[in-house]
DNA sequence: GACAGATGAAGGA
DNA sequence: TCCTTCATCTGTC
């Protein structure tokens, strides 16, 4: 990972997402408090960030970002995504990570038919190993990934995230 | 190389 | 049904 990357927060009521962006896009984005989900005590809302100093199209990206979150978060499909910098992951990541793009908001699908969608249809454990290398949660819906008997299977950010996203979109498993 | 993993399918109780 | 076992593929160390 490089070190250049510009980081700024997004305060929500589901507490502060951290967002990083390259100069090709966003790269990665972090939970509350970079780890497992938490309750939310109050609004750490607040200001978002000075952007005195950040470029006009990476604050463009973030308000994108931060749209695109926060409608997640309220239960609604995102529209416009910034664009997104895969160039972290290895070549089967990124078709892993493509593929999980193309899931529609409410709609889940396995492990097993991630793998037959990008060619490699016994390749179901690795593409676990993809979506928990995901760079970019939520925006890049690995939430929306189940086991093939719809249980949850796993999750990076922490499994009551997981539910908690899938609950928003009116997924119910 | 060896090993672990966010799986899946099959077989047995 | 539920549990166990094993095949399979990729990434990481």
């Amino acid at each position: 990972m490089k070190n250049n990357f510009l980081e700024l927060p997004i305060p929500t009521r589901d507490g502060r997402f951290l967002a990083r962006y390259s100069e090709k896009g966003l790269a990665e984005m972090d939970f509350p408090n970079g780890k497992a989900f938490v309750a939310p005590k109050r609004s750490e809302g607040g200001p978002a960030v000075k952007t005195n100093r950040v470029p006009a199209q990476i604050r463009d990206w973030h308000r994108a970002t931060e749209v695109a979150l926060k409608n997640i978060l309220a239960g609604r499909a995102a529209k416009n995504l910034p664009p997104l910098d895969f160039s972290g992951g290895t070549e089967f990541q990124q078709a892993v990570w493509r593929e999980l793009r193309k899931i529609s908001f409410g709609k889940t699908k396995s492990y097993g038919e991630i793998a037959r969608r990008i060619g490699k249809a016994r390749a179901v454990r690795a593409v676990g190993g993809a979506c928990g290398a995901n760079p970019i949660p939520v925006l890049v819906p690995c939430h929306r990934v189940l086991a093939a008997n719809k249980k949850l299977g796993g999750f990076g950010g922490g499994l009551d995230w997981k539910r908690t996203l899938l609950a928003r979109e009116g997924v119910s498993l």
